[in-house]
DNA sequence: CGTAGAGTTGAGGGCGGTCAAGTCGTGTGG
DNA sequence: CCACACGACTTGACCGCCCTCAACTCTACG
């Protein structure tokens, strides 16, 4: 039986809770469902730059993030480094993580986590199909994401990729706010696969020409959505798809 | 009610069963429930090159695979085009494609597959915890394996991503014998984020220096699998691996 | 045997990587 | 409060890996 301080109850329930995000782990449980996960729950404070995953170490837990950011990574024995993602308040990860495939997570931001073991979590599972079913649209979100990803990175120019990171790091912003952008010009280019010179001198190329503004190298603005969007490369110009649909339609 | 002819239900057996590939759909359900998917289950027959799952449309069912290889792909409107992977008999698909991210699927060997109409098989699901857990694992393989296709695609050279491809599809079969290539240059080439010219002349390369053979276009021989894993840049040389194991734990 | 598509090989070019120098920004100690 | 230092970022010059273009060969299939 595990004892969880006030402090501590209160930041599993915003963590299971946390409704910010449209695809949180939130309102498909039951309060004696909830008082099970809480028995389990383990939560932590992770300081900027520290890693709560570890690349060698099979993962013995799942984890939700409840406040902050944190990029998750794959790393080669050389040292050159692919983050397979950045994950946010409300996203539960740990599911890609089994023992033949180690990948590491490490806080970008100070990060609230909330731990749960996996062998315990796996248990509870089989008796709360709710959240099953949750996790399992979880992880095809998080797949039809990687797919996404291969075709940025397998296909996609320099440029482009940049335009699709600000595109969908921006998404639901307003043109013409600052967001924040937590992470270093070389975490952006181990997400898109290319150099830390590369990023900055096409982010300088987009401020140039009025695309995007920054404030600092930690804010952004996007000036011309519609622009980065066509930059991104996922969509082509309106005339074009048009023809496009009535050439499919014949 | 849908009605089965005996060849549709051996089919659909097969494909339920098939237990040749480990992580395959198998094993987990009674025969009540087997006959609860037999109802709704429809055993179709693809010829080589066709689609049977479009990009615009988005997937309106699951699909198991009987027999064959197909190639899952993401299109850019321009049509560069990245292969998401290669399924084979045993494997389910159709987790990652939801309403807002389209993704194609093409046989590329005569195709039996097993096709589930999406609603009907989501319906059943919540009365059989045992398939969507089955289904969990599913698409967390999926999505560590997607994990891995992006270091590939990010950080690995053009030798190292053919290396890597040929090892993983060699696996699980000895050194020396004839294993059947089904895709064409160009599509490993799609898969591989590379062009045909650039995987025909690293296939040229290794076949030069007697790591691999191949007969005709269709068949590879593996002669030096040590070789093909240490160019896929995976592993370290043993000696590497231990100097470094020494620097970490100190 | 002939044709069409797939694959191979070579020559040259460009995009993005590498190397290097300089600038900015933030925190720290005098 | 300012001088300093360190790291992150920017910018430029150059280079190399892989792409592009092109010609040729091989394979499969009628």
């Amino acid at each position: 039986m595990t004892t969880l301080t006030p402090a501590a109850l209160s930041g599993l329930t915003r963590c299971l809770h946390c409704g910010v995000r449209a695809d949180s782990v939130c309102g498909v449980l039951s309060n004696e469902e909830l008082a099970s996960l809480a028995a389990i729950a383990e939560v932590q404070s992770v300081p900027r730059g520290q890693a709560f995953i570890e690349e060698q170490s099979p993962a013995s837990a799942f984890f939700n993030i409840s406040g902050g950011t944190a990029k998750l990574t794959r790393t080669l024995p050389d040292g050159r480094q692919q983050i397979t993602g950045f994950v946010r308040s409300g996203d539960f990860l740990g599911l890609a993580a089994t023992e033949s495939f180690a990948f590491g997570a490490e806080a970008i931001e100070p990060l609230g986590i909330c731990r749960f073991p996996r062998r315990r979590l796996e248990a509870l599972l089989s008796r709360m199909p709710h959240l099953e079913h949750r996790l399992l649209q979880v992880a095809c979100r998080d797949l039809a994401r990687a797919q996404s990803a291969m075709l940025l990175l397998g296909r996609k120019t320099a440029t482009e990729r940049v335009a699709s990171f600000l595109r969908d790091w921006a998404a639901d912003h307003r043109p013409g706010v600052e967001i924040a952008l937590p992470m270093t010009r070389g975490e952006i280019a181990d997400y898109l696969g290319l150099t830390i010179e590369t990023v900055s001198r096409i982010l300088s190329r987009l401020r140039r020409e009025g695309v995007i503004d920054t404030r600092g190298n930690h804010t952004l603005i996007v000036r011309q959505a519609r622009s980065l969007a066509m930059l991104a490369g996922d969509e082509e110009d309106d005339a074009l798809v048009c023809s496009h649909r009535q050439a499919a339609s014949r």
